[in-house]
DNA sequence: GTGAAAGCGCTAACAA
DNA sequence: TTGTTAGCGCTTTCAC
């Protein structure tokens, strides 16, 4: 493994096949227009040479690069502290795949990175982006919009900006919830608690607007913010139990907060589902059934919500290329539903 | 945005700045052997159009990409039951922004893919590849040392293949198992199980040989074989039960085994650590604090490999390039540190 | 130290 | 249907 051998280009192919490199690369790319004979021949050479195309070359003329990238922001929280992250990504790789593009993954950590990303995408490497951005102030959806190139967001973008042609894929936050609420109430639940997530992202926002839709006029002693994180869970659970001394039911942001609520709630006597009922958000299954007593969750299909996002994209970059596709893609709001475990 | 504008060129850059393209593309990349008036300007010209090199282009010429691949093989598996994927991407992210490279993540799921992912490789779209394998069997490894791709393992890959320059990096899983077993005996226990992961990967077979390694003479009805799951864990922790009654600590092959355990020994009204100490591996955050109780555990540093794995990598890709490295990238094996909480 | 010119491997008009 | 030809935007000798 000295020295890597010069691996064969169009040309030699064409030499070996007897055709010009013309034919070769149109029978490459699909072979329309081209003798059967001939196509074999191609073929076979092809095979014998082992020839692969250079993409660099291809891109350079063609403008394409059969590749999108995949925008993470701020990494540093939820996206790592649970595997929606590898799931979104698995859902957006098999799509990929299936329609011959790669994945760019990049992961931002803050400001800085900014810059960079917003230089990478406006430099025309790819042919669209998936962005993930969490936070309602972020600047990066905004950055990206300006970069001019196709994108699909995961997840309700909530930034101020320009709301015109924004297309996201988001999982039904507000529907998921108010089944959550409603699934409490149906137990007979009256006094029922919400711990909220973090609500500078939309999905603790939709899930807060989801538990009012049906709690019309909750105490609102009864609504308490939360992180989405276990600690977070904790320290509001306790808080509502001051507050509210009397309530049957609970229902969190996301399993994470569940499970701290949970730990509260058992060590202040209380028995789970008997005394209060509990539910949360995500089915998160490392921390969902492992919880005790197993929670009663809203599931989301989250490889689903990967897959589709580059469905969306691939959709909105075929129509660069001339392709006919029916209008602009819009936004898509996939459903959720409740999965009863022994907490609810 | 009907329109993309079309994006300046070098040549746009040079007439602008008033110099040849040879001297723009020398200041682009770094600017040596041009005088300093000259640089002031290209750099004014560079930024005043917002000129991006085409990376096309670039690697048409250079044969270079600052790409590389990141193989994660079966994400079926573990890589999708916790966050250590995404830990690792971070930390191989961080890497090689730092050194401007790009990030293109290729999972597969299963056997159909390794033709792809090979002949992805092969193609030499990417300066080199970090590649995740999971199992003993994995055909992936042999695949990729015959694409003749730079290439970086993330665990010791246990395939029966030519060793000979395969460069890896892992924790110490082995040294880490002793540590977990070691403080155990410290503890004053002396009938201590080992529930394994799945034996068909080299982490397990490690962290069972570390066991050993303690337990020299362990009554061989002390290990279990699970597989890293928390259902496997339950059930190794029963049949652990029913074999040696008498037993008095278990070191986990990785904390969703222990949760698994922790649940069937409450169950059986052992308690933790009283009777029974519990140790785990890997310090999976959402699992470890979350489990009754919080778990006593061996910590890898997993961003830190996925640094080092790029690190490496970038390393013997620069040596391409005739840049001095001084010598070939060796292994690396990174140390564990063990975490005290309340279940040993 | 700087510029002119020759390609890198491919696709896409256009001609035949 | 097939071949010829002209670039895509860049780096890199090689003169000057």
């Amino acid at each position: 493994m000295t020295e890597t051998a010069p691996r064969p280009t169009l040309e030699a192919v064409a030499a070996r096949a007897g055709v010009s490199r013309a034919t070769v690369s149109r029978v490459v790319n699909g072979g329309d227009g081209v003798r059967e004979p001939l196509v074999e021949r191609v073929r076979k050479a092809v095979e014998e040479l082992g020839y692969v195309p250079n993409q660099a070359a291809r891109s350079l003329v063609t403008r394409r690069h059969d590749a999108i990238a995949v925008v993470v922001a701020e990494p540093e929280t939820r996206v790592f502290a649970d595997p929606f992250f590898a799931r979104q990504l698995r859902g957006i790789s098999k799509e990929l795949t299936a329609h011959d593009n790669q994945l760019v993954l990049l992961l931002t950590e803050g400001r800085d990175d900014h810059a960079r990303v917003g230089r990478y995408l406006a430099g025309g490497h790819v042919d669209g982006a998936l962005v993930f951005s969490l936070h309602l102030d972020d600047p990066l959806p905004g950055l990206i919009q300006r970069a001019g190139v196709p994108t699909v967001f995961g997840g309700r973008p909530g930034w101020s900006g320009d709301q015109r042609g924004v297309v996201y894929v988001d999982s039904d936050n507000r529907g998921g919830a108010r089944d959550a609420v409603r699934h409490l109430a149906g137990l007979g639940r009256t006094r029922i608690a919400h711990i909220t997530g973090a609500l500078d992202q939309t999905s603790a926002v939709d899930r807060l607007d989801g538990y009012r839709d049906v709690m019309v006029d909750a105490d609102p002693g009864l609504i308490v913010e939360g992180d989405f994180t276990p600690t977070g869970g904790e320290r509001a659970m306790r808080e509502l139990l001051a507050r509210c001394p009397d309530l049957d039911a609970v229902f969190a942001a996301n399993d994470l907060t569940a499970a701290g609520a949970l730990r509260v709630l058992r060590a202040s006597g209380r028995r789970v589902p008997d005394d209060v009922a509990v539910v949360g958000f995500d089915d998160m299954l490392p921390v969902a059934e492992q919880t005790d007593p197993a929670l009663t969750t809203v599931r989301q299909d989250i490889e689903e919500m990967g897959r589709l996002m580059a469905r969306l994209l691939l959709r909105g970059v075929d129509r660069r290329t001339g392709e006919r596709v029916g209008g602009a893609p819009s936004s898509v709001v996939l459903p959720t539903t409740l999965v009863r475990r022994a907490s609810a």
